[in-house]
DNA sequence: CTTTGATACTTTAGGGCGTAAAGTGATTCT
DNA sequence: AGAATCACTTTACGCCCTAAAGTATCAAAG
């Protein structure tokens, strides 16, 4: 049987995700830890959430915590752990219970907007996802959560699953609009309004021919108007609400359709 | 008037994505470019495609090119611009009709299955729209062909955008599920099958109380059954397909709505 | 026909990154 | 007192992006 590079990895890995939070002292010779693992995610998720993903390395959570980057290699196996452990910790956060008073809709609804101020909390979250499955408590939590209060639609689960996903998908992008116009913001020091209006100058002049090249898309019209509020930002919130309202009218035809035509 | 850090960048980035892409061969002194930038950004993405963002640095497309990292500074102002570059022109590879004899939904159908393919050819786009809009022709391409195909449903305008947005987020939401699956298989030479296996043996193993604290999620049995062909990449799709049916059975009540209860 | 100047490209260098390997010093057990 | 252990630091390597300076090639000007 070959064994697989990475394999002992995984087991150091799901060790870290599933172990106790709290580790006793050690008892042996040698000095007392300073540190835990605990600690330097705290440290990294802070780091993320302030500056940004590309704020966070080792070198920078060592210097959080007062140490140098390799102390954190006692800890924890290598920067992508500590990434998987910053994600998972970070879903367990979402709130595991909603108000099923009005039935399975305000439920579900109460449940997309958490998973917004989630990420919009943690941004950096949406970088994170690109790798594979961290299958860790957090990770199971929030599939947890969004399968039981979809369950509640009665539908089969086997259907519930890819509600939650398209659920889940549609909050993820719009909520990444949202996080990209803030970033950008702090990024450039420019307010969006400024930024864009910038861009749209410079579209006029370099692009003449826009209107005739993207009908559909200039009818929409100027994408900014004058507002007084970040624009692109109220435009992601309208994007996820309207894009989780339509989505759960589709549950809902897909509800009447499985109870059969009455 | 204060210059903001960027701006004279903006305008060199907008006249790269918009400006003509055959340039007229210099006249004056001094040698003839070798390169160009369509070549420049035609190997980066043939090397993104073929290795993944991870192995595109300025290096690895000098070196394709036979040059080295500078050489790419005579054409492009950094790998930020770069990498806009191969977004924007990746969009543009969408089609931009879809038979519509069938109405707007077999067209949204068509629609959806072509940005499927497009993000699983270059599933290195998914990790590159976590920046800020390009705003290139490609990226207007992708919305005014969105639009065109939805505005359709005879819906304002208005609330197109919003099904569009959510459109693109649940095609954009499976078909990273199935571009990661395979990227993972790539990268760490196991069959999904293998990881996936040793991954649930190692959790049943580590969380043996996992049913009963994600009863849900247990309750949908085993992730993976015996199964021939890549399990995750046909999840991926499935997701896909159920999530835009979903969609587009939201987007029918709506429009019922809209004309009125009949 | 030489000189000038523009320009494609290379070389060198500097400051980031993750992390392997070796060294240091404190602590506890024998 | 000595040995073993272990947290943490130092050093070093190879990668990254890119600024700055150097080199070679060409067209036009004198």
């Amino acid at each position: 049987m070959v064994v697989f590079a990475g394999q002992g990895d995984a087991r150091r890995s799901m060790e870290l995700l599933w172990g106790p939070r709290v580790v006793a002292p050690r008892t042996g010779p040698g000095p007392k830890p300073g540190l835990s693992v605990e600690a330097i995610v705290a440290a990294a998720i802070d780091i993320a959430d302030a500056e940004g993903m590309a704020a966070l390395s080792m070198r920078s959570v060592g210097e959080r915590l007062g140490r140098t980057a390799m102390a954190l290699y006692t800890y924890v196996p290598g920067k992508t752990e500590l990434v998987d452990l910053m994600y998972d910790r970070t879903l367990g956060e979402l709130p595991s219970s909603f108000p099923s008073d009005g039935g399975w809709r305000p439920a579900a609804l109460g449940l997309a907007d958490a998973l917004w101020d989630l990420h919009l909390r943690h941004p950096w979250l949406l970088q994170v996802s690109p790798a594979r499955p961290v299958l860790g408590p957090g990770e199971f939590h929030v599939q947890e959560t969004l399968l039981s209060v979809l369950a509640a639609t009665g539908l089969p689960l086997a259907r519930v699953r890819w509600v939650v996903s398209a659920l889940f998908n549609v909050v993820r992008g719009s909520v990444q609009a949202a996080a990209e116009s803030r970033q950008a913001a702090r990024e450039t020091g420019l307010s969006e309004e400024d930024w864009w209006g910038a861009r749209s100058a410079l579209l006029g002049e370099l692009v003449p021919d826009l209107p005739a090249r993207f009908p559909t898309v200039a009818r929409l019209g100027p994408s900014v108007e004058a507002s007084e509020e970040p624009y692109l930002e109220r435009e992601a919130r309208l994007s996820f609400e309207a894009g989780v309202e339509l989505l759960l009218d589709g549950v809902e035809a897909a509800i009447v359709k499985a109870s059969g035509p009455r």
